[in-house]
DNA sequence: GTTCTAGAAC
DNA sequence: GTTCTAGAAC
């Protein structure tokens, strides 16, 4: 392996720790804290747990407690909170703040001097209802009961707080996990310390993937972890609702920890990411065959060293040149796609316009770190404002070719606060334009080892951020250690205490040796298809049977409909006392992903086929309701419409997976599809990932623990549907029918 | 898509 | 011990 052995670290113009920039202020600043979520959430929890321990001094703000008996108010909170802030006390705002407005005032209620973070716990409604149930001394009825009204009502009004509201720093915790790592976080601040800056932590569930792959990697001894605050998706619901016992939390978690430790090394969604432009191909006339072997060889060698961390090479249009010859050659060399891919898009606005989040981003640059030029220099300097340039002043005066300079940015920055960017990497390649400054005159012996070298730096930069979150983490998990046997004390006896106290050593030692070591091989493929190459499965011989009816209907019996256009079945294991097909007899139509502008008519009578039928039942038994609708990705082969009674009454919906793909986002409205289709010329899919979400009644969006339990409540449930629901038609009722009824 | 079943959760 | 889920095989 020799290719591995050139770089590690060294002698570059790179700062050892961005992220700790902090040092030299060395003077202390109080942080705000606004923390978010719903009733039973463990917000209070949270503090207490951090103000037990920590070094800097905390104040809690509760807005049930500061009323003396009454309930407290926003103003009081406000006018707390500023005055324990000028005493130099850092503040928890210990309140729901679920919305942005709710916040808002807190933002802008305190100036520069303080730090702004907001922590989000935005753990499962299930937990949260038990929880809150459990602590007002109401018994039993978990699901039906008024906390899990209120939470449920809260929660849908929920907005996860954006760095564009005016933090530094927003860490979203959406499991029990999540929230220790954040609280062992907070309390390991010292009164000097600083926390990186950035968004951290995922909004999607993505558990189905996550565990699959963690399973994986259980066998594997796996590579471990790099961000402290990486969202898990993985824990299972049922456990908080049973094994929640909050005299022993910490010890529980550290357990989980070594559990699910291993899916936080594979959040690959919320990876740590550099965006990187071509070097020298644009302005300085590098030539493209040359440039782009060098990418792929660098890549290559960087992408295994990089733990979980993505490289994205990133050009303006989808017809880039060096995009396509990179794409071809990292695919002759089956450099995993999920840790190495092209983006089509600008570089300033990958998330807000692409919905890539990266954390770094490069910029080729000029020798002199100048605004202007043109290109992407130009487009960086301005979108990240005058903060760029200041911070860059600040580390380096001029950058010599083959070399790169890592800015921490700014949060005063909108590319920071727009686009979640921490950091920028300037780098400068060789030059091979006779019109710009130290031109190589087609040295490309000389211009290619600069080229090289420019990668090098770039990457080893990006190498050192994401390191700086490495330490971070391991410097959080060495204090949850130390507070376990502090908040052991009394609890426990010191045998057991001991015992435990080595398992977790032991296996903290182990994570953290390995930040380096790459994944195995069959990790990256277990493809989610959300990026990089996508693969089209293939249909298994099972998953042929409705192409069959479809071309050959006469060949099969149960069919109740059959024209030009479409063929009409009931389905064979239906979900609901009314459940039908509605297929469509075009060839290679196999499903919504294949569904074009010119299939629109077809769509059409596809609906109002299905629409007819749903009308008929619903005249035969007014009671019924009924949605139109495909599934994101089908499991059987031929694009079929489902024309589905709203019951789910029926033995054959067995699992998680039958009822999310009618109830949650996968499932996508015939009317819909219909409206996106003509517009946009496709339809938008979820993938499969959101089938394992937790389940939830698709009428008062109660959460249950299990499929017994949801099919019990549902078979009750008289609440109406929500409203989403109940516009554009896409529920059908009988006619003359209250929807409400 | 379903069935079967190991093993996790209860 | 029983219930329930999730993965593999088909």
């Amino acid at each position: 392996m020799g290719q591995f052995s050139g770089y590690t670290v060294e002698a570059m113009d790179v700062d050892p720790e961005p992220n700790l920039g902090g040092k030299d202020e060395a003077k202390e600043k109080p942080i705000l804290v606004i923390l978010v979520g719903a009733p039973g959430s463990g917000k209070s929890t949270f503090c207490d747990h951090v103000m037990r321990l920590a070094t800097r001094p905390w104040v809690r703000i509760c807005q049930d407690a500061i009323g003396n008996g009454k309930a407290g108010t926003k103003n009081q909170c406000l006018t707390a909170a500023a005055s324990a802030l000028k005493d130099g006390k850092s503040v928890f705002i210990d309140r729901c703040n679920l919305s942005r407005e709710q916040r808002a005032d807190f933002v802008k209620r305190v100036g520069p001097e303080v730090e702004k973070h907001a922590v989000a716990l935005d753990l499962p409604a299930k937990l949260c209802i038990s929880r809150s149930v459990k602590r007002t001394g109401h018994e039993g009825n978990l699901q039906g009961g008024k906390a899990a009204a209120v939470v449920n009502r809260m929660l849908q009004k929920k907005e996860l707080p954006k760095l564009n509201e005016g933090y530094a720093r927003i860490t979203v915790c959406q499991d029990k996990k999540d929230v220790q790592a954040a609280i062992n976080m907070y309390t390991a601040l010292g009164p000097l310390d600083k926390l990186p800056p950035g968004f951290f932590g995922q909004k999607n569930s993505d558990s189905k993937v996550q565990q699959g792959i963690m399973k994986f990697l259980k066998k594997k001894d796996p590579p471990e972890c790099s961000d402290a605050v990486v969202y898990i998706a993985s824990e299972n619901i049922q456990s908080h609702a049973t094994k929640e016992k909050d005299s022993n939390q910490v010890l529980e978690s550290c357990e989980e920890q070594k559990k699910t430790s291993v899916g936080s090394s594979i959040s690959l969604e919320n990876a740590p990411t550099l965006a990187f432009p071509s070097i020298s191909t644009a302005d300085f006339h590098f030539n493209l065959e040359k440039a782009s072997d060098i990418i792929v060889e660098k890549v290559e060698e960087y992408v295994n060293k990089l733990g979980n961390a993505r490289l994205v090479l990133v050009d303006l249009s989808q017809n880039s040149k060096i995009l396509s010859l990179v794409r071809a050659k990292a695919a002759e060399k089956n450099i995993d796609s999920k840790k190495f891919f092209t983006f089509a898009g600008n570089i300033t606005n990958l998330y807000s316009d692409g919905g890539l989040h990266c954390n770094a981003i490069a910029n080729v640059t000029n020798w002199r770190l100048k605004p202007g030029g043109g290109g992407v220099n130009a487009a960086i300097f301005n979108a990240a404002g005058p903060a760029l340039e200041t911070a860059t002043k600040a580390k380096a005066k001029s950058i010599s070719s083959g070399k790169a300079i890592v800015v921490p940015l700014p949060s005063s920055s909108p590319l920071f606060s727009r686009e979640g960017v921490t950091h920028v990497i300037h780098v400068l390649g060789p030059n091979m334009n006779p019109q710009r400054p130290n031109c190589l005159n087609n040295d490309y012996v000389n211009g290619c080892k600069i080229l090289r070298d420019a990668y090098s730096s770039l990457f080893d930069g990006f190498a050192s951020i994401v390191r700086t979150q490495e330490e971070l983490c391991k410097y959080s998990f060495e204090k949850i250690t130390e507070g376990e046997v502090q908040l052991d004390q009394g609890s426990r006896n010191g045998g057991q205490k001991a015992k435990r106290e080595t398992v977790c050593e032991a296996d903290m030692n182990k994570k953290y040796k390995s930040f380096v070591k790459e994944l195995g091989p069959n990790v990256g493929s277990s493809g989610d298809g959300s990026t990089g190459g996508q693969i089209t499965k293939a249909w298994g011989a099972w998953a042929q049977a409705l192409y069959d009816t479809a071309m050959h209907p006469e060949r099969h019996k149960n069919i109740i409909e059959m024209s030009d256009d479409v063929v009409v079945l009931n389905d064979l294991y239906p979900k609901a006392q009314k459940h039908l097909l509605v297929l469509a007899r075009v060839e290679s139509l196999d499903r919504l992903e294949d569904v074009h502008k010119e299939h629109v008519t077809l769509l059409k009578t596809m609906h109002s086929v299905g629409l007819k039928w749903a009308e008929k039942f619903l005249s035969e038994n007014s009671s019924l309701t009924f949605r139109l609708g495909y599934h994101s990705v089908p499991s059987m082969r031929q694009l079929h419409l489902h024309v589905i009674s709203q019951d789910f009454d029926s033995n054959h919906l067995k699992n998680k997976k039958h009822w999310n793909s009618f109830n949650s986002p996968f499932f996508r409205d015939s009317v819909d599809v219909i409206d996106e289709v003509s517009q946009n010329g496709k339809a938008v899919l979820k993938d499969e990932n959101v089938l394992s979400m937790e389940l939830r009644c698709h009428r008062c969006q109660s959460a249950h623990p299990n499929i017994p339990r949801l099919k019990a409540h549902i078979s009750s449930c008289q609440a109406s549907f929500p409203a989403f629901l109940l516009q554009n038609g896409r529920i059908v009722f009988s006619e003359g029918k209250d929807a409400n009824s």
